[in-house]
DNA sequence: CTGATAATAGTACGACCGTTCGTGCCGTCA
DNA sequence: TGACGGCACGAACGGTCGTACTATTATCAG
């Protein structure tokens, strides 16, 4: 890797981190360069454009959820304890590296309304990962674990909302029960697929 | 109402589309003043600051979503049906009114990690509404159609949880079943609380 | 070691931001 | 009739944004 690509990649996991508490749109090219000691021009050139900067940081972090969330599930067995990985990893690890928590709550709500590449990318993003989820639990009926009527779609849409609600109430409203919160929602979920 | 009064409030209406759709951050005292027909100074005056805008327009959205939204409700009987018309009325009236669906969710991202005003009082509606869901749940229980042991805040955290899921996947993802997941998963949850 | 090339810095720009200021319109009331 | 107060206006300010140009420095194959 030469250098040109080793320091765009220091920029982007930089801007993760801004993103994640500032989101996608308040992230600035001058801000960000004074956070990696670069100069607004020589970071500059490294995307040619914001809107470039912004995808590049969706990328990253999709890079970063599939190490993170993705990648450690797959080692688990099929089915459920596959799903649990999944949700798990997903309630954790985001904590742990950036200090807005998950990139991908921050930036939903700035392009729900938002045409552009940066909007088609991060769909294209949250599918992939509920296609994920989703054959996941298809897993899970083929194994036997889940009952066979359970309606997929119905399922990836509750899941989903789990996550949801851990950011709006934990993040945002400050209730330290959130995750407990949201334990028990995901177990009570589980009990009711089986 | 005197004149002052008048125009406040036709701007801060105005305020609450953009809003809806842009979010707090991004709505500019400019592009407000185009979208009322009035000068950038002239409508400014009616502030004094871009903060104190923020909050009329948090307020206008809290007087709108109790309108719409707890008023209604309110006028149900005690109980499950006040619920469910609550749920209801959470899900649609938004919709029909600001071409950005639900301001709270527009603006739930962008104030989580941003101290100030704007957000203690947005913290302050949502704390609201979410002891007015407890106190109609409760008062379910009262009547004898809620179980005795029914968890309120779990109930209040799931209930939350289906509004957030039904924006994530209907209107970013555009899930044209959104809508009727969530009201499976409303369904599902008064079951599990008889 | 050297020269081409990539990476970074410096500087300037035009656009737009929130905000201030001076001014003019207009209905109200003495 | 004339003074006054509430509203709205246009112009302008300092600041910050993304971006374009140019010069300087670092990198690395031959």
């Amino acid at each position: 890797m030469g250098k040109g690509e080793e320091t765009k990649r220091a920029i982007v996991d930089q801007a993760l981190e801004l993103v994640s508490t500032v989101g996608l749109e308040k992230l600035t090219i001058g801000a960000l360069a004074d956070a990696t000691g670069m100069s607004k021009s020589g970071l500059f050139a490294h995307f040619r454009s914001k809107e470039q900067l912004q995808l590049q940081v969706l990328v990253g972090a999709r890079e970063r959820f599939i190490d993170i969330v993705i990648g450690p599930a797959l080692k688990k067995p099929r089915g459920e304890a596959r799903l649990r990985a999944m949700f798990e990893n997903t309630m954790k690890q985001w904590e742990e590296e950036l200090p807005g928590g998950c990139i991908f709550h921050a930036v939903s709500a700035e392009l729900d309304d938002q045409p552009g590449p940066a909007r088609d990318y991060f769909v294209e993003i949250q599918r992939d990962y509920g296609d994920t989820l989703k054959r996941a639990a298809e897993i899970a009926i083929e194994e036997g674990e889940f009952r066979k009527d359970l309606d997929l779609d119905q399922f990836v849409f509750e899941l989903g909302s789990i996550a949801a609600a851990y950011h709006h109430f934990g993040r945002l409203l400050g209730d330290p029960n959130a995750e407990q919160r949201a334990r028990n929602m995901f177990e009570g979920l589980l009990a009711r697929s089986h």
